[in-house]
DNA sequence: CGACCTCTTTGACATTTGTCAAATAAGTCC
DNA sequence: GGACTTATTTGACAAATGTCAAAGAGGTCG
């Protein structure tokens, strides 16, 4: 039986503590690390994000998205849902359309974590 | 039916281009970035990751590890044969022992992919 | 050889995940 | 209000994932 992941909310907030190094990873910060790791491992999400990033706004609406990953427009409100839950993207309502905009400083604390050495 | 991701060996080695940023990520690149993260999407595999990195030559036995992340050596030689598939880890039989040691550099290059605007 | 140690493979199982079609919700505009 | 557009939820399904116990493989040493 695999141990499910928790809600994010449920999980310790991402810090600066790079993945090697003392204090070692904790558990707990090792189950928040895999929550947003896997929101990111994804290669229709990632794509999500690269488009929404190469925006000169970063942001987008669903019916945009959809045709740049050729899935079904549910399935790409699912995947832009987990990018939400996890703080990648934010959502805003205008009008009809539903905006969501990339949250650079997320990704970055993510790729901050994995940076062992260098910086 | 989700598109299963390819093995590793199939998909585009990762390389520097950050995730934002022209050419934008290619659905092959998403891939390959993806099985990466995947790797790394688990609390199991990040506490070894991280208890490896802690040690001073950055190596370790299964029958070391396992009672690190508190599972089965089976389940925790799996963890460690994904790791070692996607490059984060090698291994080498030393005796009796397997000594699994990590690839700092590839941890660090997916970290450099996450890094948007910095670096 | 044979007992022993370490590690991996196999087979099984429940859970999670990615996907879609159909139905529903939220909003605009005639 | 009613037709229309955009987005999400629901329900279903196949595939992938994480886990273990049991069996097998590789190596050491008496």
């Amino acid at each position: 039986m695999p141990k499910p992941l928790p809600a994010l909310e449920d999980a310790a907030p991402i810090c600066c503590a790079p993945l090697g190094g003392a204090p070692s990873l904790s558990p707990a910060d090792a189950v928040g690390l895999a929550i947003r790791l896997k929101a990111l491992a994804d290669p229709t999400r990632l794509q999500l994000l690269a488009y929404l990033l190469d925006q000169p706004d970063q942001e987008g609406c669903t019916c945009n998205l959809a045709p740049i990953v050729d899935l079904s427009e549910p399935t790409v409100s699912h995947h832009l849902k987990q990018l939400e839950a996890t703080g990648l993207l934010t959502k805003e309502r205008r009008g009809m359309s539903v905006y969501y905009r990339v949250v650079p400083e997320a990704i970055e604390a993510i790729g901050r974590v994995l940076h062992v050495n260098c910086c």
